[in-house]
DNA sequence: ATCCGTGCAAAATCTTTGCATCTCG
DNA sequence: CGAGATGCAAAGATTTTGCACGGAT
């Protein structure tokens, strides 16, 4: 598990200032691990640890732990909505989603769903895999048993 | 593959008007399948066959045909940029996008790679999948070659 | 003391909406 | 003819940027 250390440190290898605004945004990424956030809210929730932040500095924060493989950016909402997603351990994202397209929830699937396919992918496409984004839709258990429509 | 009357039908059968608008996106829209289009660049491409159109209407008409799972909206860009895809002849989405994080080439992989463990996800999570995005990060051929770095 | 980082507000993007008008069926 | 579609421009929503100030190293 990812610790508010452990991504400072990676923050000051890099060469960046460690300042109460990235703290904060951290602290709020950890704390809501489970969900997935939009830049508001991750605004909304750090102000609330140090109100002196702006949401320009929370884009730009978000920007910076992108680059640094702490966090995902993934959209699977409509178009101009993007969503962070915190790392694990090792800056690699091998978990997946399934959303269920009646409800919208999403699961998270913490596996590597994906780990016997891929070496067969990258010979057959003589391509190196870094990373992989699996968005899976349909329908969630719940709306299965309140029936299909 | 999937021809412009097929989808024209499909409009029309969903009730929809078959304007000159949405013939001249459809349109392009094959014309194009080898690229991922923006809405922008759909309208560019569009206008040069019906000028009287403008850009909300490709919105429109793009909302609609995902509807009718007619094309994809997918967003591997950063924030705020949508593309859509067309989609194949039975509406069904099995082709995934390999991306190499070097040169920026996207290599569509046309076959279903997860064919054999979706069942295997159904079951282990109770979920009913319809269709999945599937975006792989990594190095192309061309880029291997050259060398890591 | 230097840069880097920040807040603020303005600007830039991308997308949606209201409304009068037009057009398909 | 009438419901649905469209263009245009205005409004919304989200993200980026310029700039002077403040803070971390």
């Amino acid at each position: 598990v990812e610790t508010n250390q452990h991504v400072m440190a990676k923050l000051n290898k890099a060469g960046f200032k460690l300042t109460n605004q990235r703290r904060a945004i951290v602290k709020v990424l950890l704390e809501k691990q489970k969900d997935h956030l939009s830049a508001e809210e991750v605004y909304h929730f750090a102000r609330k640890i140090t109100p002196e932040i702006g949401l320009a500095t929370v884009y730009r924060t978000m920007d910076l732990l992108v680059d640094l493989q702490v966090v995902d950016r993934i959209s699977f909402k409509e178009a101009g909505m993007v969503l962070y997603d915190l790392r694990g351990d090792r800056g690699q994202h091998f978990h997946s989603h399934l959303i269920c397209d009646r409800c919208g929830d999403v699961l998270e699937v913490e596996e590597d769903i994906m780990a016997d396919i891929e070496p067969m992918i990258e010979e057959k496409f003589a391509f190196k895999i870094f990373d992989h984004q699996l968005t899976i839709h349909g329908l969630c258990q719940d709306c299965l048993k309140r029936g299909e429509s």
